[in-house]
DNA sequence: GGGGTCATGTAATAGGTTACATGATTCT
DNA sequence: AGAATCATGTAACCTATTACATGACCCC
């Protein structure tokens, strides 16, 4: 009961976590390696690294008996570091994390959404050249995953490896479309988006 | 030159910030009264609302200069509390801050995105299953959405006001579509995935 | 007139990010 | 042989979350 679980919600909450269990559950290594790994293996695109966090989550994971130091290498002149080994705890750790990721989704709290929340705060005009704006940028975005997923296929990996990345290009192409209808809904009399928006500018702006 | 901006990135980064500045362009109020706000309008939805943030953000917020302590009131008998306002610069950077998050795509890192990235550490079987509970209770969130859109529609709510909740309705959509034909794709022979999953179950369990 | 819930906020703690430090290789 | 970058990690700081505190109001 003195908890392999912290104190905010479940266990550890930092996806690292996740990304150093796994890779773990394939062979021990030192955290530096780690940081490597997630870089050259492109999980830094889905996981936030931060080298830093990296070794803040594996105390903690060592200190959750998850993770065992191993041993204390040294290649060559190198610092010395510490390599670490996943413990059977840490196995059915990751399998638990994993099952609850994936089967109940969590409610969060993307930037966008919560502007959008609060968009009447700027005049009409300006949200929809912002927005516009904003569909060049989200295209750029969407070609770069594209890219990636296609160098990705020609390099050989395969395809179950790169469902992050397809998820992320739904994702891009749906906010594109709500962007685009959303500029045309601004623009359209046919809505009563306009005279809500001039009164709500007014109580803002006008008393004073 | 000493600072607007906080040293991580731009400004204060908690949304509930965001929240603040948009209220307190309506009218002055006390911290305790923008939290009633924030969860009355259903904006605890779009940002993380937690009441001990509240008052650090309002804190940080002070002491940038976007609001500034207007008096110091009292409710019968109630404790005392502090009455804040919008200052210029706090208008400037309300407007500025919307601008940005409604122009710039943020790359973000959703817990689901993580898991996908590591799906193959569990075996097929279990993944479809998993799944397929969660297309089930994204349904159910999807409807609960839906609900307060029409609940407020209903109430008398302008549209205007629900763009975000119409937003996380497409996410929604999106996303069971996705994991409904993910969950055919396992299934489907004729991708290279079982082959290659088995192989990496091999790899992580085989060996030891 | 006592028990619950509301109003208002403070303090302690834990988590995460930035900045820095040091020596080894590699490159030109 | 000097500059740049890699390898490895530590420490300080800032942010955010949880937990707690205190007194009103309200209800029966």
């Amino acid at each position: 009961m003195a908890g392999n679980r912290t104190p905010t919600g479940r266990k550890i909450s930092n996806l690292l976590g996740l990304a150093v269990l796994s890779y773990l559950s394939q062979q021990p290594m030192h955290p530096y390696a780690l940081g490597r790994t997630l870089r050259e293996h492109g999980d830094a695109r889905s996981i936030k690294y931060n080298p830093g966090s990296l070794y803040t989550v594996v105390r903690q994971l060592a200190a959750g008996g998850f993770i065992a130091e191993q041993e204390t290498g040294r290649d060559g002149l190198r610092p010395e570091h510490t390599v670490y080994a996943l413990t059977e705890a840490g196995r059915a750790e990751l399998h638990d994390w994993l099952r609850t990721l994936l089967e109940q989704p969590q409610h969060e709290y993307p930037a966008f959404v919560g502007a959008l929340a609060f968009v009447s705060a700027l005049p009409p005009a300006e949200v929809s050249a912002l927005l516009a704006r904003r569909l060049h940028l989200l295209a750029r975005q969407r070609a770069e995953v594209r890219e990636v997923i296609d160098g990705s296929l020609a390099a050989g990996v395969p395809g179950l490896f790169l469902i992050e990345e397809e998820y992320r290009l739904a994702q891009f192409d749906t906010e594109h479309a709500f962007v685009e209808r959303l500029i045309e809904r601004i623009a359209d009399p046919s809505t009563d988006w306009i005279s809500v928006w001039r009164d709500h500018q007014a109580a803002i702006n006008g008393e004073k």
